[in-house]
DNA sequence: CGTATGACGAGCC
DNA sequence: AGGCTCGCCATAC
């Protein structure tokens, strides 16, 4: 439940404070966003993002350090790697994580 | 208003 | 370690 507007929204805006070169999880933003286990609530709201470029969705993976995404996946290990987020064997070394 | 849908996650083999 | 199951929850229809 949101007490003002819808949680997507609030989902953007979470996700647009991380910051270039950092990440964090679906499981994270769900508990900043006052979702206690809304992870998948928050992969449906990315993944219906208005525009691509709406929100940093990329900075965004699985508690695992693994990439969701099953179609895009290297895009978005891409545009991590552009902006110097190492991985190890597939995984996202979670050192890089935010907060 | 009930059912289905995911870019999840933790637990259990 | 890697795969499966089940719970979760805002939306879509």
């Amino acid at each position: 439940m949101s007490p003002l507007g819808s949680v997507f929204p609030r989902i953007y805006a979470l996700v647009r404070r991380v910051p270039r070169g950092r990440v964090t999880t679906y499981g994270d933003v769900a508990r900043l966003a006052g979702l206690r286990n809304g992870a998948r609530t928050v992969g449906w709201a990315l993944h219906s993002l208005p525009t691509a470029e709406a929100a940093p969705w990329w900075r965004v993976i699985r508690s695992d350090g693994t990439i969701a995404l099953r179609r895009a996946a290297a895009q978005q290990r891409r545009r991590l790697a552009r902006e110097g987020v190492r991985f190890t064997n597939g995984k996202v070394d979670l050192r890089y994580g935010w907060p």
